[in-house]
DNA sequence: AACGATTATATCGTACACGATACAAAATTA
DNA sequence: TAATTTTGTATCGTGTACGATATAATCGTT
């Protein structure tokens, strides 16, 4: 590839990994207005409803995400009453981050958002459970690389 | 896999895929502050100094952005007096971006970014060549499938 | 116990993203 | 040609992202 090629935009693996993550929140986009939350506020209840009350720490150490960007979601997500935030006792620096009884209700309804996009994957593109698998991994490589130190 | 176990975080293809294009751009952060630009705003860069002067929606037909996100961030790089915007003689709803001469100039500063993006992903993980290979035909995939219609 | 370093969260400012809407210019159709 | 529809941009409002900074609480060390 010649010096100035890299910087065409068909050489790039940035742009399709920024589109696709674009798009596939998109595609989230009406399945997850149903239930009035965004896709970001939708990853923080997985990890509430998998692990339970956590930290806003524990939550970016999931997500990845530092807290100027959690604290004014958080905030939301407390006004719409699916989750409570309170000091902690044993260390008042912390803010657990609890689900109300409607944030636990909403998995109920959560519950078929999976199912479907996997079937809008599938109506468009036709990827391989192989090639689904790699994808992951490959991901996964990434994301570690990235995210460590 | 159980069907509330479709809820488990490392169960989602998405959120690895938001967490590594989150991850990839801000990689870009710091060789793009040398150049004084952010990520979507390198991406305009790398389909003018490809393609020459381009439309708004011909932009965003590359790039896969609305007006709604182009326009202001064309706006403020025209301030910065990298591109310039006029409307076309022919059609006078469509606006023209073309590349100032800082604008172009600022390739040359630009060709060391995607070798050292290059060096940067393998220095942390170890994608073989033929794992980026496949990593991008799935992205590719994705991308068509889901930006058609 | 005092004090500097670390930790957990919050705030601020800027820049995307994107759904919804507006509007004028061009194309289409009646 | 007048009316209708489509197209290309722009505007508005809300919600992330994230670098930089602030602040209070805890920890570690002396």
């Amino acid at each position: 590839m010649k010096h100035e090629e890299l910087l065409y935009l068909e050489n790039q693996l940035c742009f399709p990994l920024y589109a696709a993550s674009r798009l596939t929140t998109q595609m989230y986009g009406p399945l997850l207005h149903e239930l009035d939350i965004t896709y970001p506020q939708y990853l923080v209840l997985l990890v509430l409803w998998q692990r339970g009350a956590l930290s806003v720490t524990e939550i970016g150490g999931l997500l990845l995400l530092d807290t100027n960007t959690l604290t004014p979601l958080l905030k939301r997500m407390e006004e719409k009453g699916l989750l409570v935030r309170s000091r902690s006792k044993e260390d008042a620096r912390s803010v657990l981050v609890s689900l109300s009884p409607t944030g636990q209700q909403l998995k109920e309804k959560a519950l078929c958002v999976p199912m479907q996009v996997i079937a809008n994957f599938q109506a468009g593109g036709t990827l391989t459970h192989e090639e689904v698998v790699a994808f992951k991994a490959t991901l996964h490589k990434i994301v570690g690389a990235l995210a460590a130190e």
